[in-house]
DNA sequence: AATTGCTCCAACCGCCAACCC
DNA sequence: CGGGTTGGCGGTTGGAGCAAT
């Protein structure tokens, strides 16, 4: 038997899309908005199975992507979440405004897994390559090891190349609080999600987020900012701790007017241009404890924080027990 | 210039769970 | 409630483009 197949594929095109198969398929939705994937392709007059439609048009024609190559905080920020949330790349995706779960995918795959081997980083655990597996499965409790690795010996043109880079593994236990930000997310998903939503992500994400407790590497560099300083002149404090929140303060988290809500948290709210937000908000729990940018939101914070990536900033994070060599 | 090997990424495939009748 | 349908996800593939030989 098998399952009956998603559309009639003896008369479907495959392969490449061509110019005038790409603007028959944005024409029609334009016109007609997005759904229906089925039924889409013959109202458009394409000879097209639905699903290609829809991966066509999320993936490529969209008019919010962002294309172009990627930068050094969008790569730190994937693998950040990518510790956390593993192979998920539409949630990964969620927290990329302009990014696709595709080329997140592509991305990982074909330049960041080979920037952490680089590293000495598996990246499919997080940790050290040469690490002892076994000497993790005891963490129980939140602990540090850090390790001072020769990095980026073969990423030339890696901003993290220069000075000092310090590769630090936090084992998250159970009271890991960037845990409880993304089981919170999660959770919360759920409630949002009672008006349609895909509940398999929850289902799936769940447990491998209690189970796992994945370490997280933080690559920390403690040295002097050289290339966001005129950015940072504003805030003039220039201590190593806050220059552990590097790079990613700079991504901004508004949402294009095209962009789907981000699915994970079932956000819709929109922040204003410009405005950096904590990391909790960019997980899409602006209004949990975490948050550290509620009142920047609402227009009366006395200072710009920043990106407070991973609560650094606001110690929601104890970043104090961090060994720092 | 031709061939080979490699990289990158758009697109496909199979599966799963929610939805719908 | 059950079975078919649909949308969405992650893994994989194939071909275009580029570099090396």
């Amino acid at each position: 038997m098998g399952r009956s197949p998603c559309c009639e594929k003896a008369h479907t095109n495959k392969g490449a899309w061509t110019k005038e198969e790409d603007d028959r398929l944005i024409a029609y939705i334009r016109a007609h908005g997005e759904g229906c994937w089925r039924s889409l392709p013959k109202a458009a007059g394409l000879l097209r199975c639905g699903k290609s439609c829809r991966l066509r048009w999320i993936n490529y024609l969209r008019p919010d992507l962002k294309r172009g190559n990627f930068t050094e905080e969008e790569d730190e920020l994937i693998i950040k979440l990518h510790s956390l949330l593993g192979n998920k790349w539409s949630l990964i995706a969620g927290r990329l405004p302009g990014r696709t779960d595709n080329e997140i995918k592509n991305y990982w795959n074909t330049h960041i897994r080979r920037k952490l081997l680089n590293r000495g980083i598996d990246p499919a655990t997080h940790r050290p390559v040469n690490d002892n597996p076994t000497s993790h499965h005891t963490n129980t409790n939140a602990t540090a090891t850090t390790t001072a690795t020769a990095a980026n010996n073969n990423n030339n043109n890696s901003s993290l190349d220069v000075g000092t880079t310090t590769t630090t593994t936090i084992s998250f236990a159970n009271a890991n609080p960037i845990t409880h930000l993304v089981k919170e997310e999660v959770e919360d998903e759920a409630k949002h999600n009672s008006d349609g939503g895909d509940h398999r992500k929850i289902k799936n994400t769940l447990p491998e987020i209690q189970e796992r407790c994945p370490d997280l590497n933080l690559e920390l560099r403690i040295s002097p900012p050289h290339h966001h300083q005129q950015q940072n002149n504003s805030s003039s404090s220039s201590s190593s701790s806050s220059y552990i929140q590097p790079q990613i303060q700079h991504v901004n988290y508004h949402h294009h007017h095209h962009q789907q809500p981000l699915k994970t948290g079932g956000r819709t709210s929109s922040f204003p241009s410009g405005t950096t937000i904590c990391f909790a908000c960019s997980l899409g729990i602006e209004n949990s404890k975490e948050c550290s940018c509620t009142t920047s939101l609402n227009g009366t914070s006395s200072s710009s924080t920043g990106y407070d990536f991973l609560g650094l900033k606001t110690g929601v994070l104890d970043y104090r027990s961090l060994e720092m060599k």
